[in-house]
DNA sequence: TTACCCCTTTAACTTTCTTTAACAAGGGAA
DNA sequence: TTCCCTTGTTAAAGAAAGTTAAAGGGGTAA
């Protein structure tokens, strides 16, 4: 079996160390840093493969490293911790390329989760990364202007259906997980949103319908999976 | 990268010494500077990142202050702090390129989480900087003389039209939210501004709309786009 | 001073977007 | 099967934004 590289980068040492054990049970070759700038200074040293890092630390904050990381692997995957109310860090994190995050207090099997799923996804095709057009079926996509069109024919989106057009498209035959999704747009993953986004994902299929190959298929306690 | 360092001009020595004490506990290495002069002298003898002034200071006021400083550093995250009843200052510092305000009294958290947000976001892609003459699609338009244009066509702005033009301009294709707008061009964030932006945004999309590649994009609950 | 003009704000009404609610349908486990 | 939880769908409520017109206010010229 082979065991996984991760930078854990928290300054909470308290729970630094509670998690670095944990993992490093789990069979995760686990780095423990206490600050931001000595993650950065570790980083170029070790042959790290994911990286979790807390967004509140001092020095150097969790975004911030992450762009720097970013600038030395662009494709590692990112996990960030935050509260739960730092709702624009989350925002933030997200358009630095977050590939998931995790809101405290998280218990340690929803982080292993989390990992295993990233790791999946990274493993097999590089993580998706956002596309200034897309292409569904025989309609095209335009996530910055929210116009979807087919034949020639545009349909102006809402905001939320773009953003949740423009997910479903950078998973595109693969599941997107519904708490993904709804961390993503809606920040809270509470229940009046997940209908919401129910809802949209009804709208969508409206949309779409025009092409009988493009489906959007759910995947019953998960999410749901853009066929196209 | 180190412990950010922060210019601290404010003349109230009490007020002085408990942000200072405070914003060193938060890991920021910050100078206290009582008068204009003085932090004029000391600025090129450090290397800031960060100033935050106070406007109502002997000798230099904080806006005389920004502007020289500004010719030595144009794009250092600048702060101000000021009472509320000083709205005029507040307009002259966004003018002078305040990147945000604090109208006294005001709470230690509140400071630190403006001097995070700014520090994040000139940190990744800094907003960008004022441009002499901006080229939106067909048309061109000059901020200064307030004159848009379109096949030679000059037509004149107002000053608010003007201002809201230029912000869009600046975060072009990207979202302006609205809240930041508003402090910048109307002080004050509340609901009737709130509707006059709503207004002026209209007059804007009525300017641009020879141009069928222009766009003025609302995204619902946070601000505009400009596409072009 | 008064009258006028221009800019900005306020107001009223309309439209659009998002969320909430209610009920129907489907899937999985015991 | 039955029960429970998830998802599908539609309608309506609620909130935000679009639009137009008119009122307010400050400055300037007669």
């Amino acid at each position: 079996m082979k065991i996984t590289k991760v930078l854990l980068a928290e300054d909470d040492s308290n729970l630094g160390m509670l998690l670095k054990d944990y993992l490093s049970v789990k069979n995760y070759d686990t780095t423990l840093l206490v600050n931001g700038l000595q993650a950065l200074e570790e980083f170029p040293r070790h042959q790290f493969e994911l990286c979790i890092l807390d967004i509140m630390m001092p020095e150097i904050d969790g975004l911030t490293l992450a762009r720097e990381i970013r600038k030395i692997n662009p494709s590692i995957p990112i996990i960030f911790l935050t509260a739960k109310s730092q709702k624009e860090d989350i925002l933030e994190g997200f358009r630095t390329g977050a590939d998931d995050y995790i809101t405290k207090p998280f218990s340690m099997e929803e982080l292993l989760y989390r990992i295993q799923a990233i790791l999946k996804r990274s493993a097999g095709s590089a993580v998706p990364r956002k596309e200034s057009m897309y292409t569904i079926g025989n309609y095209t996509f335009d996530p910055l202007k929210q116009v979807l069109s087919f034949d020639n024919q545009p349909v102006k989106l809402t905001t939320k259906e773009s953003e949740l057009l423009e997910l479903l498209c950078r998973h595109r035959n693969e599941i997107l997980e519904r708490n993904f999704a709804l961390k993503s747009i809606w920040i809270d993953d509470n229940y009046f949103n997940a209908r919401s986004m129910d809802v949209y994902i009804t709208r969508l299929r409206k949309y779409l319908k025009k092409d009988a190959s493009v489906k959007i298929l759910n995947v019953h306690g998960r999410g749901y999976k853009l066929l196209c």
